[in-house]
RNA sequence: GCGGGAGUAGCACAAUGGAUAGUGCAACGCUCUUCUAAAGCGUAGGUUGUGGGUUCGAGUCCCGCCUCCCGCGCCA
C-alpha cells in the first residue's frame, strides 16, 4: 500500500498525526490523476508519470498528448478539465503539490518546500527507505545467475561484469522487495575437463599437489592440454573420450574432477571475499547431472527436440534463424553441453526452488544460446504444464581496452581479475597517499582497498551494460566526473560535517523549517527522487541510471556545500541543512551499498 | 550470406516517443583567514553516421545505405 497524502484540511502539525507522504511518489501522482481520468476519459488514458527537467517541475504528466490526439481534443482543455477534476475529488494538498499546464499539454507537478521537509523527516533512515522501498517487487521469487567463473581457470577481466553487475542486481531486487537467490553457476561439466584430464594422465601432473599457484598450474596444464589436442587429433578424441567417460561417473576420472573442482573454488572464493559477495548457491552445471535425461526424455517424447546429423538438438521453426540453426543438447559423442544442464537447471529452479523470475547476467555474445534456452523453455513447459518462470538475459557488453579492442596483457591474455584489484588497490593507495598524507598509514590502505575496488566496480555499473565499455584505469580513479572516488569523496565530507560539529547524523533536526535557499531547494528536491531512479533503474535491471541519479545528487551536495554553510549558521537554518546533510549521507549510503560499493568516514 | 548490437561535442559517456540533446574529461577564465579545493562557479564546444518515412512531437519508432563489433553444428 502506498500511504496518502493528507488530505486537504487535515493538521499538518499534530504530534498524533503524523503527516504521511508516499514513498513512491511518481505512483502516487500516476494514480491521483488517473482516478478522475477513469470517469472523465473512459477508454485508455495513460498518465505516463515521469521525473521531470527541474525547470519544469518536480513530476510530469505526459499522457494527455497520447489520449488528445487519439480522441481529436485540445489536449490543453483535456489537462484543464482533468486537473480540475482532481482538485475537486482533493486529490493531493496544494499546500504540498501543485499541478499546471503547460506546452502543448503536459501537466507539471511542483512540490512546495513543506512537501519536501515533510517527506525527508519521514525516510530519514537506511532502513526507513528499506522498508518503504518492499513494495515494488514484493512477493517475487528471483534467481539472479551470475558470475559463473570456469573451473581450472583463473577468474580474468571478463567475468568483473557478470559478477559486479550481478551482485548489484541482486542487491537492488533484495531492496526493492523480491526474495533473491543468488546462484554462481560455475562451468564445472563442460568440455575443458576431457582436455584436462587428458593433459593430467599425459603430463603425469599431480592435482593433489600442484605448487605455491595452483589454480595458475592447472590453467597451464589446460593450456598445454589444448595445445596437444589441437596438435594430434588423436589426443583431441582421446579427450573427448575422458569427457564421456567422467559423465558416465568413471571413478578415477571423477576423482580428479573433484580435486579440480577444489582447487577452482578456493581460487574464486579469494576474489568473492575481496568483493564481499556470497552466493546461496555454488551449485556448478554438474549439480544437475541427475536431471539430463529428464530433459532428452521430455523434450524427445514432446517432439521438441530430434535426432540430427547424430546429435539430439532442437529447432524453432517458427523462429527465422532458429528454424536452421540448431540449439544441440546433446553431442554426437553422447555427451551433454551447457545446452542441456542449462535446461536441467531452470527445471531445478522451477520445481524446487519455486523461482518465478530467472535473470542470467551473461555477456551478450551469448544472446542467441539464450534465446534458444527461452523458446524451448517455454515450449517443454507448456508441454508438461509446469509454470512458466520469466526468463531473462541481462546482457552485457565487452571490456575494452584503451586501443578500443578487447583488453588485453602484453603476453595477450586477459587480465587476471585477482591481479587487476590489486592494481586498482594500489593506484589507490598512491591516491590517498598524495592527497592525504596525515592520514595513518592502516588507515590509507583500508581507504585505498575500498577506493580502488570500488572504483572498478562502480566503473562497471555506471555505463549502460548493454554497451561495450573501455577500461581506463585513470578514468576510473578519478575524484572528477561520475567516479567512485568522487562519490565517496562527497560521503566522506559529510561524515567530516558531522565529526567537526559533534552532531550524530539525525540529530538537532527539530528545528529545522522548510527550505529557503536555492542549493537547500535544489538538493531537497534531487532527494525526493531517489524512488524514482530506484524504480527506474529496476524497470530493465540497468544500475547504471542508479549510478547516474548517485552522481548527480553527488553534484547538487556539493554545489550547496561550497554555497551554503551548515556549522554555525542561525539555529532553524542550521538544522534544516544538518537535516539535508544527514539525508543526503542515507540516500548516497544506501545506493552505493545497493551498488555493492562500501563507504567511507574519512578519505 | 543470415542474424544481433553499436555509431551523439576533440575524448569517454547520458538522455523510459516529449519541452532549448545533457554530464564529465580535455581547453579558457574565476573562487580557499570559513564544515576535506580530491571541490565549486562560469565560458566555449552539436546538421545525434547518412538518405527517406511515420508522428502534434524522433537521438529514440519504420525502411534503405555506410562503418565498426559480435554470433551462426557438436566450446562455455
Amino acid at each position: 500500500m502506498i500511504p496518502h497524502l493528507l488530505p486537504r484540511g487535515t493538521c499538518l502539525c499534530s504530534e498524533f498525526e503524523m503527516p504521511q507522504t508516499p514513498f513512491y511518489i511518481a505512483h502516487y501522482l500516476d494514480r491521483a490523476i488517473t482516478e478522475p481520468a477513469s470517469r472523465l476519459f473512459p477508454d485508455g488514458f495513460a498518465a505516463d508519470v515521469k521525473p521531470a527537467d527541474p525547470r519544469f517541475g518536480d513530476f510530469q504528466a505526459n499522457g494527455i498528448l497520447p489520449y488528445a490526439r487519439r480522441h481529436r481534443v485540445n489536449p490543453r482543455e483535456a489537462a484543464h478539465t482533468l486537473l480540475e477534476a482532481a482538485d475537486e475529488s482533493a486529490s493531493w494538498d496544494p499546500a504540498w503539490v501543485t499541478a499546471e499546464i503547460a506546452g502543448p499539454g503536459f501537466i507539471n507537478f511542483r512540490f512546495s518546500n513543506a512537501f519536501l521537509l515533510a517527506w525527508l523527516q519521514q525516510y530519514r533512515t537506511e532502513s526507513d527507505l528499506r522498508s518503504a522501498a518492499v513494495s515494488l517487487q514484493a512477493g517475487r521469487r528471483a534467481v539472479v545467475d551470475y558470475s559463473a567463473p570456469n573451473t581450472a581457470k583463473q577468474m580474468h577481466v571478463g567475468h568483473i561484469r557478470s559478477t559486479v553487475i550481478g551482485e548489484a542486481v541482486a542487491r537492488m531486487l533484495a531492496f526493492s522487495g523480491a526474495t533473491v537467490i543468488r546462484d554462481n553457476h560455475i562451468g564445472d561439466w563442460g568440455t575443458q575437463f576431457g582436455i584436462l584430464i587428458m593433459a593430467i594422465k599425459e603430463t603425469g601432473a599431480d592435482p593433489a599437489n600442484l605448487g605455491p599457484d595452483p589454480l595458475q598450474a592447472l590453467e597451464d596444464l589446460y593450456r598445454k592440454g589444448s595445445a596437444l589436442a589441437t596438435a594430434d587429433p588423436n589426443l583431441q578424441e582421446r579427450a573427448r573420450h575422458e569427457l564421456v567417460l567422467l559423465q558416465q561417473g568413471d571413478p578415477g576420472n571423477t576423482a580428479l574432477w573433484e580435486q579440480i573442482r577444489t582447487v577452482s573454488y578456493e581460487g574464486a572464493q579469494e576474489i568473492y571475499d575481496l568483493l564481499g559477495i556470497t552466493f546461496d548457491h555454488v551449485h556448478g552445471e554438474s549439480f544437475y547431472r541427475d536431471r539430463l535425461d529428464t530433459v532428452y526424455d521430455e523434450l524427445v517424447r514432446h517432439g521438441i527436440a530430434q535426432e540430427d546429423d547424430g546429435a539430439l538438438v532442437v529447432f524453432h521453426p517458427e523462429h527465422p534463424r532458429f528454424a536452421r540453426q540448431p540449439f544441440i543438447i546433446r553431442k554426437r559423442d553422447g555427451a551433454s553441453n551447457y545446452a542441456t544442464t542449462d535446461l536441467a537447471t531452470v527445471l531445478y529452479r522451477v520445481e524446487e526452488l519455486a523461482a518465478d523470475a530467472i535473470f542470467y547476467v551473461v555477456g551478450a555474445p551469448q544472446s542467441d544460446h539464450f534465446e534458444q534456452l527461452f523458446l524451448t523453455v517455454g515450449k517443454w513447459f507448456e508441454a508438461t504444464g509446469r509454470p512458466q518462470p520469466e526468463m531473462r538475459h541481462l546482457s552485457f557488453g565487452t571490456i575494452l581496452g584503451e586501443d578500443g579492442k578487447s583488453i588485453r596483457t602484453r603476453s595477450g591474455e586477459p587480465p587476471q581479475l585477482k591481479a587487476l584489484l590489486a592494481e586498482a588497490v594500489d593506484r589507490a593507495y598512491a591516491l590517498v597517499s598524495d592527497k592525504n598524507p596525515s592520514l595513518t598509514e592502516p588507515e590509507r590502505r583500508e581507504i585505498a582497498r575500498v577506493v580502488g575496488i570500488g572504483a572498478v566496480r562502480y566503473a562497471d555499473l555506471a555505463q549502460n551494460r548493454t554497451s561495450d565499455y573501455l577500461f581506463s584505469w585513470e578514468r576510473m580513479l578519478s575524484l572528477e566526473g561520475n567516479t567512485a572516488p568522487y562519490l565517496l569523496y562527497a560521503v566522506a565530507r559529510i561524515h567530516s560535517i558531522f565529526r567537526k560539529s559533534g552532531i550524530a547524523p539525525g540529530e538537532q533536526e527539530a528545528a529545522a523549517t522548510p527550505f529557503e535557499s536555492e542549493g537547500e531547494i535544489a538538493l531537497a528536491r534531487k532527494l525526493v527522487q531517489f524512488p524514482a531512479a530506484l524504480e527506474q533503474s529496476l524497470a530493465d535491471l540497468r544500475p547504471h541510471l542508479l549510478c547516474t541519479y548517485l552522481f548527480e545528487l553527488s553534484g547538487t551536495f556539493s554545489s550547496f556545500y561550497n554555497s551554503d554553510r551548515v556549522i554555525g549558521a542561525e539555529t532553524a537554518v542550521e538544522s534544516r541543512r544538518l537535516l539535508l546533510c544527514a539525508r543526503t549521507l542515507c540516500i548516497l549510503e544506501t545506493g552505493l551499498h545497493m551498488l555493492g560499493l562500501e563507504t567511507l568516514e574519512r578519505m
